[in-house]
DNA sequence: TTCCAGGTATGCA
DNA sequence: TGCATACCTGGA
């Protein structure tokens, strides 16, 4: 890969791995919108516009401070995901379809706080409705971010959320998730450095200690697990994972979601999370497992 | 109008 | 422990 300082942006040259839409289209994140140019995100106080300029990406709005103070990490691009595809490619034929079709896709290190109350939010709800309600709740309770002439707003910290009120995040559009955010949130409160700290425990330890919030089961907490703490051996089975593995794995026969899950890990072990994205992307840009 | 959407909490046997 | 059921809400 090479870094090269432009103008208010970072151009990535050789940069393996690497394609936003399928980054940014794999589920892993809420927060990130294409707009007609590249995709737009807030991450922490940062606002930045990925873009692909032939075989370059260009990183708008960032200078080098913050591309190795925040990108490197976030967009987890010491990571040779050339050689996980390959490892990936051994299990089976689907797999090499599946890291053929999402080539680019990354696995972001995103902020677990933000990434818990965002998964707490995905129960029972639709993408489109999740992201309107994390919106919402940033415009309500986030810093405002000027960017290139447009608003954009940080994620709220535990400490605000826990002074939050029922009724203004029912209003944000949370549902009855509203009770779990502000329990989850105060919880948080209590002990954050906890929650920073996971990362540093096992897979099971981590999960264990997020079981324990409210609106957190085993699906959610897989997610933090997955997409925030770098645990590569979750594999969270929602709806559509299970319809995709059932279809390209069991000729269509009902499993239940516990054996979904103990089939990923057996035959991906320490590749189930990065198995998950793939096979998730591949099968929902084919609509596998649709009915 | 009814049903569904990236699950979880709760109550009951 | 295992199963059934309710749950906000907006769009199809």
């Amino acid at each position: 890969m090479e870094i090269i300082e432009e103008k208010n942006n970072i151009r990535l040259r050789a940069l393996d791995s690497f394609v936003p839409k399928h980054i940014f289209e794999c589920g892993q994140s809420f927060r990130w919108n294409f707009d007609g140019m590249g995709y737009i995100g807030v991450v922490g106080d940062k606002v930045m516009r990925v873009v692909e300029d032939g075989k370059d990406i260009i990183f708008e709005g960032c200078n080098v401070d913050d591309f190795y103070d925040t990108w490197i990490d976030y967009f987890d691009l010491d990571r040779d995901y050339g050689s996980i595809r390959s490892k990936l490619i051994e299990f089976d034929s689907i797999m090499k379809k599946a890291t053929v079709f999402g080539y680019g896709i990354r696995l972001l290190n995103q902020d677990p706080w933000e990434t818990l109350i965002s998964f707490i939010l995905s129960a029972n709800n639709n993408i489109n409705r999740i992201k309107k309600t994390i919106e919402n709740i940033c415009m309500i309770y986030g810093d405002k971010i000027l960017w290139r002439g447009q608003e954009y707003y940080t994620f709220p910290s535990p400490t605000i959320l826990a002074n939050s009120d029922i009724d203004t995040l029912r209003r944000c559009g949370c549902g009855y998730r509203d009770r779990y955010i502000l329990e989850t949130a105060k919880k948080v409160v209590e002990n954050e450095a906890k929650l920073y700290s996971l990362r540093m425990l096992s897979y099971d330890e981590a999960i264990d200690f997020l079981l324990k919030f409210s609106g957190v089961g085993p699906k959610v907490a897989d997610c933090v697990a997955l997409f925030s703490l770098g645990k590569y051996e979750a594999f969270p089975v929602d709806v559509w994972i299970k319809r995709i593995v059932e279809a390209l794995y069991f000729e269509r026969e009902e499993i239940c979601k516990e054996d979904i899950k103990r089939f990923a890990s057996n035959k991906f072990g320490d590749y189930a999370g990065f198995a998950q994205q793939y096979l998730f992307y591949y099968a929902r840009e084919n609509h596998i497992g649709n009915g």
